[in-house]
DNA sequence: GACCCGGTACTCGGATATAATATGTCCGAGTCTGTACGG
DNA sequence: CCGTACAGACTCGGACATATTATATCCGAGTACCGGGTC
C-alpha cells in the first residue's frame, strides 16, 4: 500500500500557493516546471483539489489556481483526502459471513471486531493529518529552508503569478 | 490507497490460529474453506506471515500453520507489516530538488517538511495497530460473537486441525 | 510382537497468467487579455 | 481620447493510452504418515 505521488505533488503545490499574495493565480504549467513533474498529470491532482473546494481556478491568460480559503483553514487531511478519497484504507469484505457454521439468515449485531481495530488505526492516521495546517507548514518551511533559497524561490514564483 | 484484501484474510486467519490448542497445525485448505476465499491465493498471505516468523509451518499430511509465539506477543502491526511491508505509506521523491532556484550541488540539511508530517501520521497509524494484540482480539470476539456460533466454529476448526 | 523401510498422499513455496489501478498523454470547451476600430 | 467589439492565445477539464501493482491460479519440491515386510 502506498499513497500516490499526486498526494506529494498536491501538498507541495499548496505550500507554494499559500505563499501567494491575495488575488493572484498560478498556472499548472508554472507549478509543474517548479517541481519538475509532468504538467498534464499534475493537473489531475489540482483538479481533485479544485473539486474539493480547496483551491479555485480561473481560465484564460493569467489564469491558474489559488487557495479557496486561508492556509489556517486547510489541513493536510483536506489535501490528502481530496486526492486519495475519503474512504478508509481498510475495507471489510465481511468474510465472516462465509463461516460454514453460521446459521443462514443470521444477521450480525455489530461491525467485525477486526474491522473496528483497523478503522480505529485509520482514524488515528487521519487525526494526525488533521492536526497540521497549511499555515503550520509555512512556518516550518521558513525555518527549514535557507533564507536565500526561500527568497529566491518566492520571487521566482511571484514573477509568474 | 487501499490495503490489500490479504491483510484482512491474514488477520482473520491469525484469529483462528490463536484459538488453536498448542502443537496443532491448521492447513491453508481449511482456513480458505472457513473464510470462503481462494486457497491458492490465501497461501500467499500465509507465506508472508511465515517469512515474518509470525507463524510456522509443517509439511506433509496433518501439516499446516500455527502461531510461532503466544497471541499476547503478536500485534496487529506485526501482521499488517508482514503482508503489506514495513515501508511507509508515504514516499518522498524529493521533488524539492527540482526547484529551479536551487543552487547546483546544494545539499539538504534535513528531511522535507512535508515528508516529516506525513511520516508522523504514518507512525500514528502504526502505533495504533501496535497497541492491539491478538490476545485482545480474542477477548473481543468472545463477547461479540454469539456463544453458540463461537462454540460451533471452534469445534468445526478443531475437527480439522 | 517390535522395528525398519519404502510408497503415497498431502503439505507448503515459489513461478506463472489476468484484472484493476496508478501513471502519463492528448485534445477540446471556455474565457480573459490585448488590440483595433469607431464614436 | 474613451468605450466597445473582436480575434487570439492561454487556461482548465475531462477523455484516451501505457506501466505497475494486486488478484488469482498452477505446478513442483519436500516431508510426515501408513502399510507391509523383516528380524
Amino acid at each position: 500500500m502506498q499513497l500516490k505521488s499526486q498526494v506529494e505533488w498536491a501538498l507541495h503545490c499548496c505550500a507554494i500557493l499559500s505563499g501567494l499574495p491575495a488575488g493572484r493565480y498560478l498556472a499548472t504549467k508554472v507549478l509543474a516546471e517548479f517541481h519538475g513533474v509532468p504538467k498534464e498529470y499534475l493537473s489531475k491532482a489540482l483538479q481533485g483539489l479544485s473539486q474539493a473546494k480547496i483551491v479555485e481556478s480561473t481560465l484564460g491568460p493569467a489564469g491558474g489556481y489559488r487557495l479557496a480559503r486561508g492556509p489556517d483553514r486547510i489541513s493536510f487531511l483536506d489535501i490528502v483526502e481530496a486526492v486519495e478519497g475519503k474512504s478508509s484504507t481498510f475495507v471489510c469484505s465481511e468474510i465472516r459471513k462465509n463461516n460454514p457454521c453460521r446459521p443462514t439468515g443470521h444477521c450480525e449485531t455489530k461491525a467485525c471486531s477486526i474491522a473496528r481495530v483497523m478503522w480505529q488505526a485509520d482514524q488515528a492516521w487521519r487525526n494526525s493529518l488533521k492536526g497540521v495546517l497549511l499555515s503550520d507548514l509555512g512556518k516550518m518551511l521558513e525555518t527549514d529552508i535557507p533564507a536565500d533559497l526561500y527568497r529566491k524561490s518566492f520571487e521566482w514564483v511571484l514573477a509568474r503569478a
